[in-house]
RNA sequence: UGGGGUGUGGCCAAGUUGGUAAGGCAGCGGAUUCUGGUUCCGUGAACCGGGGGUUCGAAUCCCUCCACCCCAGCCA
């Protein structure tokens, strides 16, 4: 899959890793990685760094990358997300082939290593409550206490998992637990719990199981079975690394992978935790996962991201073990990149003003040729748009009394319309009652056209649509979640610091004809002087097309009359 | 106060055997431009968390201190 490859690639610490297995012959030189998700929720952007990681690195190197299912907790997942993950990780632009598993997939494997264990004398069943449990194991700073059924006899242990696994035993009642030591300074190996009864259908095997493994047995036990090289997970299992490598080492297994772990990925202006992603929904705040704000696959899907700016992202925020929070420019950045060079421009006036253009006829049209793409004209071709006495401007385009470095239009000033004429304006209608700008009176310069004024210059271009030929549109800007680069690190309540503008709805805006013709929808435009916009084809209707606003275009104006608190500002 | 981690310019982050600090984003200048966009040049005072030490020489080695993150689910 080399077209699902980012361009830039840079050194990090688990490349050095692998590179230095595969130079000492590890593994065979293999590479096997995987991206192990649970069904229990969507994929943030977080998850497409980890999924871009394990492909990437398989891909490096010649490998291979399992998309697995960690499904061993019945009660948190549901088969609804795992078609809604494979999607996502399709979107993103990866292809794990024939190597998709899931962890009930082994659940009877899982169970024949738990009696091994216990044959071994390394596991027993433990009849401590659950809050006796808690009790016994101690704390950071004192050890626990071991439990009383620990130096159960082996065929004891052995016949009460055989029923606790027949479904004899009440949920919490009983537990298969690793006999490691209740003393270790590190709170996993105070005999962890490996197997809990669970009275609840699994998604996937149904009710063949009521006793279920817990992730630490499971996960290193499925690499190991899938024969995985490097296990790639985030920091906080870094305490649970001696475990991974406990059971490996008490079992009869097929491989022993590595567990790598990585700081986890955090963007400013927005949350990626589950929970409060979770919570925005419950709240209403958003729509659902898909809303086009959140930072979820499935939202910035929605809202008119690509796969090519999202895997590009991952490279370019790197890799590496400390906390951190990446810029939200970053991405911002990332999308613009991929967008620039490869999207039509067209003119769309969000917010109309009316400008009538004293002196051109009032029944005369001309067709204004137009490129698609300006850098580079020949590249998208041109289209034909219409000029008329009547057009519209943005409203921002127009100042009646103009700060010192505005150089659009205000009374008495010409401006340049965008493939088109110059025009100055001579008067201001308005409201009467209100005092707000209604109309502009303007001339053009019959001589304007496609060539420099004379005898004076004209600073700005802005611009415009033909106020009878517009198409209407329906414009959905959208801005970041939370007015604050850390909103769960602020203290207080993150729900503090709601971006209330985070949709602004537009819905008078027009577009050029031209739209008719390009307008596909999943098209994606750049509006000229406003941003990048996404047709979105659920919203869309047979008569009115509505865009979602992927990401602003820079504005240096912005900057310049002090940032009105908008997607490029901070 | 136990264990596990991390600290390189505003934000990420290279730096692998010590030789005297990449790159990206953001910012700031300027050039080009019928998008205040793009592109192109240029630019930033980095005590490499602090303090000791070893060394001709340390971000890289040693000691020590400080800060921050994670861990007491029968969650993952």
């Amino acid at each position: 899959m080399p077209e699902t490859q980012p361009t830039r690639k840079r050194g990090n610490f688990i490349r050095t890793i692998i590179e230095r297995d595969i130079a000492q012959g590890k593994n065979n030189g293999q590479v096997v990685t995987r991206f192990p998700p649970e069904p229990n929720g969507y994929l943030h952007i977080g998850h497409a760094k980890s999924i871009c990681l394990n492909f990437g690195f398989a891909a490096d190197y010649n490998g291979r990358c399992h998309l697995r299912f960690d499904d061993t907790n019945p009660i948190k997942e549901d088969v609804e997300f795992i078609e809604a993950i494979k999607e996502d990780v399709r979107w993103l632009g990866f292809d794990w082939g024939k190597y998709e598993y899931h962890a009930s997939d082994y659940f009877e494997r899982l169970y024949q290593y738990a009696e091994e264990l216990i044959m071994k004398g390394k596991a027993y069943v433990c009849e401590l409550g659950p809050d006796e449990i808690r009790e016994y194991r101690g704390t950071p700073t004192q050890p626990g206490r071991e439990s009383p059924y620990r130096n159960r006899p082996i065929r004891e242990s052995l016949d009460l998992f055989r029923r606790m696994r027949a479904g004899e035993f009440a949920e919490g009642t009983r537990v298969l637990r690793a006999k490691i030591d209740m003393a270790s300074p590190n709170l996993n190996m105070r005999d962890p719990v490996v197997y809990r009864i669970r009275k609840q259908p699994h998604p996937r095997t149904g009710d063949k199981w009521c006793i279920y493994p817990m992730y630490d047995f499971a996960h290193c036990l499925s690499d190991a079975i899938e024969g995985v090289t490097h296990s790639l997970c985030t920091l906080e299992f870094e305490d649970h690394r001696p475990l991974y490598d406990w059971f490996l080492d008490q079992l009869d297994v097929p491989s022993h992978p590595q567990q790598i772990e990585f700081a986890r990925l955090n963007i400013s202006y927005t949350v990626l935790s589950k929970r409060m992603l979770r919570q925005l929904i419950d709240e209403g705040v958003v729509t659902g996962w898909g809303d086009p704000r959140m930072p979820t696959i499935k939202g910035l899907r929605k809202r008119g991201y690509t796969p090519e700016s999202i895997r590009q992202f991952s490279e370019d925020v790197g890799l590496a073990k400390a906390n951190s929070i990446v810029d939200m420019a970053m991405l911002e950045n990332a999308i613009r990149d991929d967008l620039d060079p490869k999207v039509p421009r067209l003119m769309c006036v969000h917010k109309p003003l009316k400008v009538v253009i004293d002196n051109y006829e009032e029944s005369r049209v001309e067709y204004m040729k137009a490129p698609y793409y300006p850098n580079d004209p020949e590249k998208m071709g041109y289209r034909q748009t219409p000029f008329t006495r009547e057009i519209f401007i943005e409203q921002d385009d127009f100042m009646e009394d103009p700060p010192k470095k505005f150089f659009r239009l205000a009374p008495g000033r010409e401006v340049r319309l965008r493939f088109s004429y110059i025009i100055k304006c001579v008067d201001v209608v308005k409201d009467p009652r209100t005092g707000e700008v209604i109309e502009l009176h303007c001339t053009y310069d019959p001589d304007s056209l496609g060539k420099k004024p004379v005898g004076r210059k004209v600073k700005g271009t802005i611009h415009w649509v033909s106020a009878n030929q517009g198409v209407p549109a329906i414009l959905k800007l959208y801005d970041r979640l939370f007015t604050v680069p850390n909103p769960a690190g602020e203290g207080g309540n993150f729900m503090d610091y709601l971006n209330p503008s985070s949709l602004e709805v537009v819905r008078n805006a027009v577009i050029e004809p031209a739209i008719k013709d390009v307008g596909k929808p999943g098209a994606r435009f750049q509006f000229e002087r406003k941003g990048f916009y996404f047709l979105d084809p659920e919203d869309s209707t047979p008569d009115m097309f509505v865009f979602n606003r992927i990401v602003s275009l820079k504005s240096k104006w912005e900057r310049i009359r002090g940032g009105a608190g908008t997607a490029h500002t901070k």
